[in-house]
DNA sequence: CTAATTATCTAAAGAATATTAGAATATAGG
DNA sequence: CCTATATTCTAATATTCTTTAGATAATTAG
């Protein structure tokens, strides 16, 4: 078998190779998989109960991530740890969804449920956002669970996850406002703690941005 | 039928929707397609020749790209042209195929067939070749086929199809080095080329950039 | 109108994928 | 060594995707 000898078989393989990747991030559940690990290692199990599939079924699909080679394994004790090959991973993740959503009409408008309403923070001002909050005038806070935040998180943000916000509330500087964001554009931990804030009293906005789509703007990170 | 209600639903739909670009991305013959596309618009039969299938066989792969919004589509007399929605699209492509390319050891030996031995010219040193071209010091050729060189081309590039080349080897200034480019690293023509002029004794390097990997590097194009 | 060209649609076979359940493997702790 | 835990592997089924062939539609030329 002297494969591998016409150009239409050269050509055939390089195409088929790309497809791996493409065939990689063409299940839903594995981009769900995928942004989750933009936001750090997990082990499968929180990795299955945040995307809200089975251990088995996760494994499977993290086992396709792995043969494409977006995922590296990581093994701790009992517990396999899964993480993002590298941050240029994440950035196709980030390109891909922007593009569907430029595209989708449908996706934008499932969107919307979740972004829902106006006064979000648009995603442009990234670097205002940043000034103003080295100068104090506004206090970021990072909804996600605190080993998301230990992982990477936005310069200048406060770990706050959703189910402690409601008790430390006081530990929010007074009179200031406040700027949540989570995992992204998809995620709901924000939107949540938007609406817990806003009934607090407390004049809170949503960042869509999460962790990778900051970077991908070529943003700094804190660590 | 009330759906979307819960947050899980919500972001399945979400992540569905992205699915449905990756799903364009996911089969070698349409990653195929894609790239021709970045050449320019052209009609089915066009793109079925070059990517080597049947008629039918691309023109259901198209309804996929037509389905996922990547493409649009454009009726002359009995032709149906097909071209990408924008250059967004472009892009994507640029990166799935880098980010394939720095991953998968076994693109890169299929990849090495293509671009194979040394001397390529890197992709890094554009605006170099920019200014050298520029001043005359280098001669750029377009060996694609002239009606994509027409949709769009390198800067100071002039059109010699491949297959014209041979019999216009006098129209080439004498004594300077020509770089020939063709549709990206994936295509055959510039390798050819480069051969082809070797053979002549004319002094040719092959640039593996094509229009798409060019504009994606934030370089400008001629029309 | 008819014939020829170009492309899409429909249907069907075969290949590949997603998902689930059960068995197997690796590790930690007793 | 034995047990519990965390994960992967294997096997099976339902679904989806690719590919081909035949029928259909749209357009142009005569």
């Amino acid at each position: 078998m002297d494969a591998m000898t016409t150009p239409r078989q050269i050509k055939d393989t390089l195409y088929q190779q790309v497809a791996r990747v493409g065939k990689a991030l063409s299940s839903p559940k594995r981009l769900e998989l995928v942004e989750l690990l933009c936001q750090g290692e997990m082990h499968v199990e929180q990795l299955a109960t945040e995307a809200g599939i089975s251990l088995k079924l996760a494994s499977a699909h993290l086992k396709e991530l792995r043969l494409a080679q977006l995922v590296a394994v990581r093994r701790e004790g009992r517990k396999v740890f899964y993480s993002l090959v590298d941050d240029q991973v994440a950035d196709l993740w980030v390109s891909l969804r922007v593009c569907a959503e430029n595209r989708l009409l449908e996706l934008r408008s499932a969107l919307s449920e979740v972004v829902s309403h106006p006064h979000e923070l648009s995603a442009l001002n990234g670097k205002s956002l940043l000034s103003q909050a080295r100068r104090g005038e506004l206090t970021v806070i990072d909804v996600r669970p605190v080993s998301e935040y230990a992982q990477a998180h936005l310069p200048y943000a406060r770990s706050m996850p959703l189910d402690e916000l409601r008790q430390r509330l006081d530990e929010l500087p007074p009179e200031r406002p406040v700027v949540a964001y989570c995992r992204g554009p998809f995620c709901l931990l924000a939107k949540d703690a938007v609406a817990l804030l806003a009934r607090a009293g407390v004049n809170a906005t949503r960042l869509e941005d999460g962790v990778a789509e900051w970077r991908a703007r070529g943003l700094p990170l804190a660590h």
